[in-house]
DNA sequence: GATCGCGTATGAATCGTTTCAGATCGGCAA
DNA sequence: TTGCCGATCTGAAACGATTCATACGCGATC
């Protein structure tokens, strides 16, 4: 007996051909109410599912968007993916989520993957520092969104938050606390965000008349709570230990609040701290976690947007966009305020 | 010009035929290396990217393997994933991680996308507490591994946590502390997590010789943060408030301190608090949370590892297996321990 | 009565691989 | 010389759906 039932043994079964069955199933109106209803039987009978890898091998191309973050176990980016895919499944299509772990050859492997399963495209928080792995990825004609990652105009579609003026926000934060010295704890440098977040605190230093090595820099390999532990443990072994400390997302600033607490010093007392992202449990944190909050959920929902519009029926209309939220300030406990779940 | 190459373009170009490209792809020692470099040479300059839809068609099934989870936002499942994910990329095989919401149509729509995918198989904790959902799905003949919950003996394969341990070692400790009344604050009733939890609380008190009403109860229609919320916030409505309270797990936990901390009420001063999961921010919440952990990693290692031997080549011989492993009860502040990150 | 149009149904061609039975060839043994 | 072998390569037949040109009835129209 076969194992699998195929169109074929439906047709049989319903005493139809082959064409009619599809129709049934994609075109409906096509059919005669009670052929149409013949041949449901015979699929009900038979539990026949159709085989998606042969309806793609036909379309050439494939109904799912993948989307490649830099760290699935960042509920940020949880979040970011749960926009996307919201707005992608509307549309019918449905959305896988990988995970580079900051790791370039990670995401070269994810891509050439995506390539050989014809994704319908990519939503991708790039890696790779060189963008070498994007640019072999563009050859392949698959269209992508740049997330958390502003692009050069024209090149692609981009969504990214104003992480410069979020780097702002924070250090005016903690200078209006009356700080005149921050502690960046950032993640590798390679990755845009850690940069722009640096220039914008450097920036609100600055126009306060502060000279620039009132931002002291720790750069940690890593944006986790591991890391984030490490580098707490290094600013306690300054020479001159900071009272205000900014950290590039919210992982990492758990991590120096843990590393403060196990050292018994006081947050914000001795040292007030900003996280950035403001994931679910900033406001659960020890000390109530003041944080840039990024529009995760609109983040992702904006860059599935753009890539329908770029793979759409008229996607031949598309003009690449380069879109930037704007990030918001959320005072809590962490540096001194009363708090705000 | 064809927009896309495929495997007769790379054969033409090398003056070869199409069955020889695919020798060279899939089994290279059959092709003299004269020949595969040159089809090589062709590969590299045209860019050819072999299909996958067209692959799975011809072999009839996929290579990647389905999880399907109740809650995407936990990141106790997104750990189980990890562990998972990193077994079946070492055989070769993908992971796609999804997410059923705990609801029971998200979770059949799931189920039936899986199978027109023909996906190898299948990681899942169920939703439907009907178990109709899974039994529809077995006759698609798609392994299956339950994760999280345990499995008649011989119907399939499942790696579970022994749960009514876990709520015991969470009620006692409580008990240790001098309590003698806790309030157990879970998720939907139809899951079986939930089920044991409080079954293992109650069998530490009976031991004791407290009577089952020692033992409230306050259900939500979610496990989350915001579900977490509002049991806090009808703990506060209680007549008499108690002082011992164990949740479901973390996240709820975690909302439960939220409507506590706003209510001026001290953890654990006035109410000790056990949550259940371990996840990584416990140790960083407002209070550092006691917990009951469960070997996530392990949990999902485990799972694939038992869905690899059901689909592998020698899979007839596979017999279904009931794993079950042990928690572990990690003391934190908020039921009055020295913390422990 | 021939023609046209419309609603339906047909079945062959197609998508891009993999696989496998057979072709080819040079060399070696009988 | 003939036959056989192994190494290498070939080309056609699947795989299972979709699509499209075509055919078939059948009533309406001229």
């Amino acid at each position: 007996m076969a194992r699998i039932v195929g169109i074929k043994d439906v047709a049989r079964q319903a005493g139809v051909s082959v064409g009619t069955v599809s129709n049934v199933i994609n075109r409906p109106d096509l059919v005669s109410e009670q052929t149409r209803e013949r041949v449901q039987a015979a699929i009900d009978l038979l539990g026949f599912v159709r085989s998606e890898s042969a309806r793609q091998l036909r379309a050439g191309r494939s109904r799912i968007v993948a989307m490649l973050v830099l760290d699935m176990t960042n509920p940020f980016f949880v979040q970011v993916a749960r926009g996307a895919e919201r707005e992608a499944r509307a549309a019918g299509l449905g959305v896988t989520l990988c995970n580079s772990a900051e790791d370039p050859s990670e995401e070269a492997e994810y891509l050439s993957l995506f390539a050989e399963q014809r994704v319908r495209g990519v939503l991708i928080t790039p890696a790779d520092p060189t963008g070498a792995n994007l640019a072999a990825f563009r050859r392949r004609g698959i269209p992508f969104v740049l997330v958390d990652r502003s692009a050069p105009v024209g090149e692609c579609c981009s969504v990214s938050v104003d992480d410069v003026t979020g780097g702002r926000l924070a250090a005016d934060h903690l200078l209006d606390q009356g700080h005149v010295a921050i502690t960046y704890v950032s993640g590798p440098m390679h990755l845009a965000q850690c940069r722009d977040r640096r220039t914008g605190a450097l920036a609100a230093l600055t126009a306060r008349g502060l000279p620039e090595d009132a931002l002291t820099h720790i750069e940690t390999p890593r944006l986790d709570v591991a890391a984030g532990r490490d580098a707490g443990a290094r600013l306690l072994g300054l020479s001159r230990r900071p009272t205000a400390v900014f950290c590039a997302n919210d992982l990492l600033a758990f991590g120096v609040l843990q590393a403060l607490h196990a050292a018994r010093i006081a947050v914000p007392d001795a040292v007030a701290l900003v996280g950035y992202d403001d994931i679910e449990f900033a406001a659960a944190a020890a000390v109530p976690l003041t944080s840039v909050r990024q529009p995760a959920l609109e983040l992702g929902r904006t860059a599935a947007t753009l890539l329908l519009d770029e793979t759409g029926d008229d996607g031949d209309m598309h003009v690449h966009q380069r879109v930037v939220l704007q990030p918001e300030l959320v005072a809590r406990e962490s540096t001194g305020h009363p708090s705000r779940p």
